[in-house]
DNA sequence: ATAAGGTCGGTGACATGTCATCGAATGCGT
DNA sequence: ACGCATTCGATGACATGTCACCGACCTTAT
């Protein structure tokens, strides 16, 4: 059964882990914006369009795969087209659509930006972990993660 | 020595744990809100406040304890102020601060809140770890939290 | 064929956080 | 005592994300 508080380890482990939620995200936003001038959304957006081979996505194909709203997507879509990230064009299928696509801009971009964020990714988080480590963080990660909304 | 790419098991982990990061503090948000109509940043002051025995901080102290920027606290007391959660004063001590105080509504709201979201981090988390999750999780969260900036 | 209901992307209002900057106040070195 | 760098909180401009809602379009049942 459970209590209405925490035991004094699960209170400390909360709170080790909530100062993570907050620094990892923190500090690799900030490498990637220095190293890249991308915002940790822009690069997710770049590297999930480069995976298709024709670099084109539905904007809802692609917002479900992200798991962003389709409003958060158009939104940031708008700002990115604007700086010449990807591109836009109706859909031949269905009228209501748009299909989005990485510009040659925007892959170069990409291009740039992966290799110094993995090395950001390194540093920051992988490099400090066991293999041990590496593998019960997965199998953590995904269990709570794949919990009901 | 390290390469520009991620094994498969790096980045698998590394997806996983990027769901994490987004999931947990999203559903946590989400039942704060519901529950008591609080975000995740005004429960982090009302509850900060509430450590000190006479529930007051200097701004700045407040600031430094929680990791926020002043200017960010700044902003943040004042719209808790305007619905009456906290109370700013200024600091006898120093002209150019200011004390932020729990008000007898915000302790009765923090109050209410706290039960409903200790059982919401253990729906969503902690009730998902073992003893021996719980243990590795908070020393592998200090060690990377606690890397330089 | 058509009406009803769902899905699509876009939009405006708003909440929140960052950054650069300000004026006021402090305190340290001389 | 004085002068200058620093610290304090506030502020405005801006970026980003949420939400509610819109019109346009598609699909399904009748």
């Amino acid at each position: 059964m459970h209590t209405a508080w925490l035991t004094e380890d699960e209170e400390n482990t909360w709170r080790a882990f909530r100062r993570l939620l907050i620094a990892l995200p923190a500090r690799l936003s900030r490498d990637l914006a220095r190293d890249s001038g991308l915002s940790p959304a822009d690069y997710e957006v770049l590297s999930t369009l480069s995976e298709k081979p024709n670099r084109r996505w539905a904007l809802k194909d692609l917002a479900a795969k992200m798991e962003w709203s389709r409003s958060r997507l158009s939104h940031h879509a708008a700002r990115m087209q604007a700086r010449g990230l990807v591109g836009k064009e109706p859909d031949p299928q269905d009228a209501r659509g748009c299909i989005l696509h990485l510009t040659d801009d925007g892959f170069r971009v990409l291009d740039d930006a992966a290799p110094h964020h993995v090395v950001s990714v390194r540093a920051r988080f992988l490099d400090h972990l066991s293999p041990d480590e590496l593998a019960l963080l997965r199998t953590l990660s995904t269990r709570i993660a794949d919990l009901p909304d």
